[in-house]
DNA sequence: GTCTATAAGAGGATAGAC
DNA sequence: GTCTATCCTCTTATAGAC
């Protein structure tokens, strides 16, 4: 790694401001919603600045995809490094934390539909690599998760995997959070039950490791 | 109700046809892609013609939204009118039900983010009132689900029934068909498990009115 | 009500001075 | 590399003839 000099260091500051304030309209709006010219605004920059490091908006988006991704990845090393329970518990980690970065509003919805965003990516090696590295990781403990029982055998590992990706994009997180009903950690907690244990619950399951028990706030409106 | 004329009756079935093909494109590629050209060409009509019937594209991509939340309270009313077992097998067939219509390419996504959409529709009467007898409709059955186990009763009622809103349009019916690797069937059976039972697996449960089993195919690919 | 043609404006991208 | 000013395409929406 070699010493940056001074310059360096501010461009890269710089960039990294217009990767945060895109990652954040990404999130709040979505790829097709987003204007180059708010981002720029946000960063206080002219457009043609912004357009000085970075090509297009689709490259300026895949920026902050590949931004998540890292964040993730480092999410990932650290629970590898000081694993707290077995495969399963630290997927739910990870999820949690998608989670709270969603709710957080800094996570960019999954580019799912047939959007110019989509078609980027899938040629963008950085981000292919980033997102196999992902892949594979969660895919080990999935595969341990399913030896040990604790994950659905009989579902193929890849689907456990998308529906994990799916989760920490979930709607309903800001769904919820819009209904002012519940704190960001009862939100969390009830959807990791629900991708965990279902909507039907878990019942008789012995209590292994539970994770922090869920607050009940006796809340049982109907819905709005 | 007065019978239409001839005329009134064409009338209909061009708006029908509009009505169809923004349905398609709000399911293929999102409101803010979707283009009313494309609209207009798909009928094949000119585009001013389109505006005679529909005053915006909100208003087109409203009556769109309206169209599938008519069929899915038709669905409702029939599985009413005729049940099928217990309340959560009919949640169960209603979540199918949709789950069958996105594979088929004819479920727009939800509208969560901040869209121009968005505002639009929760300003339309015709649509929050059908929204809102859904979620009547399905409210009860939740309600009478938790009663009696099937539903997990630490879950506030609403997040059962987002959590039912947004499986019924989850990416991962789309990634997965994508996938090729399995049956529509296959998929539906699978994510019908990741909702209800979760990525644990069901485990202990009395095998009682056992969903058609769902086909193994051996496959077990990791993650591509 | 359907068409052709066009207005009106948003938004991605660039030119060229500094 | 940053700015202002501009280009140009795409898209929503409408005018006006038939």
């Amino acid at each position: 790694m070699v010493r940056k000099s001074f310059k360096e260091q501010v461009l890269i500051a710089r960039e990294e401001a217009i990767v945060v304030a895109a990652n954040r309209l990404l999130a709040e709006k979505g790829f097709d919603a987003m204007t180059v010219d708010e981002v720029a605004a946000e960063v206080g920059i002219a457009k043609a600045s912004l357009y000085k490091h970075f090509s297009s908006k689709e490259a300026l988006a895949a920026a902050a995809m590949i931004r998540v991704l890292d964040h993730a990845l480092a999410q990932i090393e650290a629970l590898r490094a000081e694993p707290a329970g077995d495969e399963v518990d630290q997927l739910k980690s990870v999820v949690r934390w998608t989670m709270q970065v969603q709710l957080a509003g800094d996570m960019p919805s999954l580019p799912t539909q047939n959007s110019a965003l989509r078609t980027a990516l899938t040629s963008n090696r950085s981000y292919l690599d980033r997102l196999m590295l992902v892949s594979e990781r969660l895919g080990e403990w999935i595969t341990a998760g399913q030896r040990s029982g604790r994950l659905d055998p009989s579902l193929p590992a890849e689907v456990i995997l998308y529906t994990m990706f799916a989760r920490a994009c979930d709607p309903v997180l800001g769904v919820l959070k819009e209904s002012a009903n519940f704190s960001d950690e009862q939100i969390v907690d009830m959807l990791l039950s629900t991708c965990f244990d279902g909507l039907h619950g878990h019942r008789l399951r012995s209590p292994r490791a539970a994770p922090a028990a869920r607050v009940d706030t006796g809340l049982r409106r109907s819905h709005a």
